[in-house]
DNA sequence: CGCATGATTGAGGGCAATCAAACGTCGTGG
DNA sequence: CCACGACGTTTGATTGCCCTCAATCATGCG
């Protein structure tokens, strides 16, 4: 027999100010300096920097960039969320990757010209930097150590690109969607009393891009966690009830 | 009817010297500054820069370094071909890469220390140079231009992981596999008279692993393929005979 | 309160994995 | 030079995971 109380199914998402805000530059800075690849430059350096940076606040869906579009700009979410994916002919769509504030994005094509191979859209309300490449090869002159840390970073995403084909191949649909869970988990969990929240709106839908399911199958696999006590979900938002039984799904 | 000319199941592949060979100080300059990330650099820059280099010759099938390795070497492939891939729990290799002349691998971590993630193999019997990470970042800080040319290469990586990704999630094993097929044409392609032969030794086993299914359903594949017309194949190797097939396969 | 949209659940079917067996090719040694 | 064995490849039969199609339910907004 199930537990009789009536659980509250209303969004527990905190709202990204749907519009009208605007970045300070006061957080520009200090989101920035966060972004492991400027985190060695002084202070005074970093100021510098940041005023080549321009600031940009997109609504939830709002559409980036789109692939094919020509690419001139590297970006930087600051706050909020960002999602890269592909559309493809058939109309299936890939989520290549949730980025959280301090993960770069865009262009790094920084001798001739080129255009996007993903689209870039606002999954929740977000504030992104972005700076031309031009500009951009400017400070990676100037300041060698930024041309490492995002040589390192690169070398990250790929790994984790990597990863994900692994699990495409070897893995089960449940299993993929528990690691992407936990993956979400560390980017935007946000501890509650006895849960953690992931602080993030997103739908079947978007969890099936990523996991490379269809929401039918990815709506299954949730439903059964829910069942077993894992986790606490809702129209858009997850909370993780026990994080053990999810590694030890994807372990295993 | 079949024709009735017994074919030649031969291997058509050149030999890629067993043992004994190691490439030429000539051999390791003019390969190296094919790479390009060196491309840019006055000859005698690179007479200079191919010293720090140290040239080792693998045999086919030799592991060149496995995943939980430290890792402190960057590599570049110069003759032959290397693979890239990580093996699973379950004893499902998984195939990340093929590596072609002018190729790097290895690993970028100049900051701290770091682990392979993947493993290396030697596809064919190859000439690989490597470099310390200390030499290389000291290469870095001089010349600027090669931080910018990998920082470029590291990001197509990326791109063709991805395109990857999207694969496994839409498309069919068999359009994978033509998919796979047109990529190594590119990179190992030798055109003869009426084919294209693809100058590097693989299996239906390392094919399987590149595409993500069993060596089972890649025969399948390759199989119809051969009825049809389109490619010519034998153990261990596969010529195009019909390259625009392949191409409508993989539009489709 | 009602509609639009997201989420769920069920039934059926198909692609590819798995299990199993035989065949062809190459290297080795008698 | 031929026979044998190892290994790569092929083909067949069967299973099962997950996709597809379809209908219903729930949530949140106007």
């Amino acid at each position: 027999m199930q537990v009789a109380m009536a659980k509250r199914k209303t969004t527990p998402l905190k709202d990204f100010a749907p519009d009208g805000h605007h970045c300070s530059l006061d957080l520009k800075t200090t989101k920035l300096g966060m972004v492991s690849f400027f985190q060695d430059l002084e202070q005074d350096v970093l100021d510098e920097i940041v005023k080549r940076f321009t600031a940009t606040h997109y609504r939830e869906g709002d559409e980036i960039y789109y692939q094919g579009d020509p690419a001139h700009y590297l970006r930087v979410v600051v706050d909020g969320a960002a999602k890269l994916l592909r559309y493809t002919d058939e109309g299936k769509d890939v989520v290549l990757d949730i980025l959280n504030p301090g993960s770069y994005f865009g262009s790094l094509k920084l001798l001739g010209s080129d255009v996007y191979t993903e689209s870039a859209e606002a999954q929740s309300g977000c504030c992104i930097l972005s700076i031309g490449l031009k500009d951009f090869r400017e400070i990676l002159q100037e300041y060698p150590s930024v041309g490492i840390a995002i040589l390192e970073m690169s070398a990250e995403k790929l790994r984790s690109s990597q990863e994900q084909i692994k699990q495409l191949t070897t893995e089960s649909v449940e299993t993929r969607i528990a690691n992407i869970l936990l993956i979400l988990t560390d980017k935007f969990g946000e501890v509650k009393e006895d849960k953690t929240l992931i602080q993030l709106p997103f739908s079947r839908k978007d969890l099936a891009d990523m996991a490379g399911t269809t929401t039918e199958s990815a709506s299954r696999v949730m439903s059964n966690f829910q069942k077993e006590g894992i986790i606490e979900t809702g129209r858009q938002w997850v909370a993780i009830k026990n994080i053990e039984m999810l590694r030890s799904i994807v372990e295993h």
